[in-house]
DNA sequence: CGGGACGCCTGTGAGC
DNA sequence: TGCTCACAGGCGTCCC
């Protein structure tokens, strides 16, 4: 899916169209990975006061307004409540925010694979997802369930000041597994999935098998480093779109071109020509040039 | 607890 | 053209 850059594609181009939106329902289509958990009414009414993001995930704040709230009373058992809407776009899922135009057409009907509307009275924000691994499940806050559950496990921000050479070496020594499956675990960073890992390994120019435990601190400097750049870049480029990612006004991201390694089996590295190969690592491809990239 | 495999679900492209 | 198989950006759960 969509890996760090793409949610943030994803969160920049949505959040000034939202802000503010009162929400007037929701539709949904066919089962993503969690039932949503709350009654639709209780959305009814709320505003959409932030959209953040917390690794892959998008937090959608909502805001139950005074007015709102006051007019809602007696009319449902449930009132509105303060909490959001935890999203997900999993391996295949992309937002778009289609706006309503006073006097313009209505938004498109739902197409097979949409299976989430939030409808507010200046648009509808859809979700799109062919394969359903994602999700959107309502939270009263990310510190509570079951947001909190779900970010528990989460490693520190990429950008995250707090994130150092030292900090992240020391959290690499934690771990005895191959160095490209603890970065996809997402337990020492947040953000990088099978493409940006790929990347990042490349341009640190460390062996994809190596032992999590065995990086020195030169090189989990030089990693963190590639790390934040990869991640930079893509989303600077948009994002990548393989097939399915699109920005929330339906754009497609160009860092798949960018790519050195990912998707590359058999071309020439584009360093020094040896041949880049493809193996597998806990199910998932794994792209490398074994000549620039080293156990130690 | 860490680590690895599995399964969720649908679509696409390659090979026969 | 049609079938089968491998593979696809993630991640929670289960079992060792």
């Amino acid at each position: 899916m969509p890996e760090l850059p793409e949610v943030e594609i994803t969160r920049q181009s949505l959040v000034s169209q939202v802000l503010g939106a009162r929400v007037q329902g929701i539709r949904l289509g066919k089962p993503l990975r969690w039932p949503i958990g709350v009654a639709p009414e209780r959305l009814q009414g709320c505003t959409i006061t932030a959209v953040q993001r917390r690794g892959k995930y998008l937090w959608v704040v909502l805001r139950a307004s005074d007015e709102e709230g006051l007019a809602r009373q007696g009319q449902h058992a449930q009132e509105p409540v303060d909490g959001g809407l935890l999203m997900h776009l999993g391996m295949s899922g992309s937002l778009a925010w289609m706006a309503l135009h006073p006097g313009g057409s209505a938004p498109a009907p739902p197409g097979k694979h949409d299976h989430f509307d939030l409808v507010t009275h200046r648009g509808v924000l859809r979700l799109t997802d062919p394969r359903r691994f994602g999700a959107v499940v309502w939270s009263a806050a990310l510190d509570v369930a079951p947001a909190a559950a779900l970010l528990s496990r989460l490693g520190p921000e990429p950008f995250d000041e707090a994130l150092t050479p030292t900090s992240f070496h020391a959290a690499l020594k934690r771990h005895r597994a191959h160095v490209k499956g603890v970065l996809l675990s997402g337990q020492v960073m947040v953000g990088a999935g099978n493409i940006y890992a790929c990347e990042a390994l490349f341009a640190a120019g460390i062996d994809p098998r190596c032992a999590s435990d065995r990086i020195s601190r030169p090189r989990a400097a030089r990693l963190l480093a590639a790390l934040r750049d990869t991640l930079n870049r893509a989303i600077q480029a948009g994002g990548t779109t393989l097939r399915d990612f699109r920005n929330a006004y339906g754009e497609s991201g160009s860092f798949q071109n960018d790519a050195r390694v990912y998707g590359r089996e058999g071309l020439p590295c584009v360093t020094c020509d040896t041949p880049v190969r493809r193996i597998v690592q806990g199910q998932r491809s794994t792209f490398f040039c074994a000549a620039c990239q080293r156990r130690a």
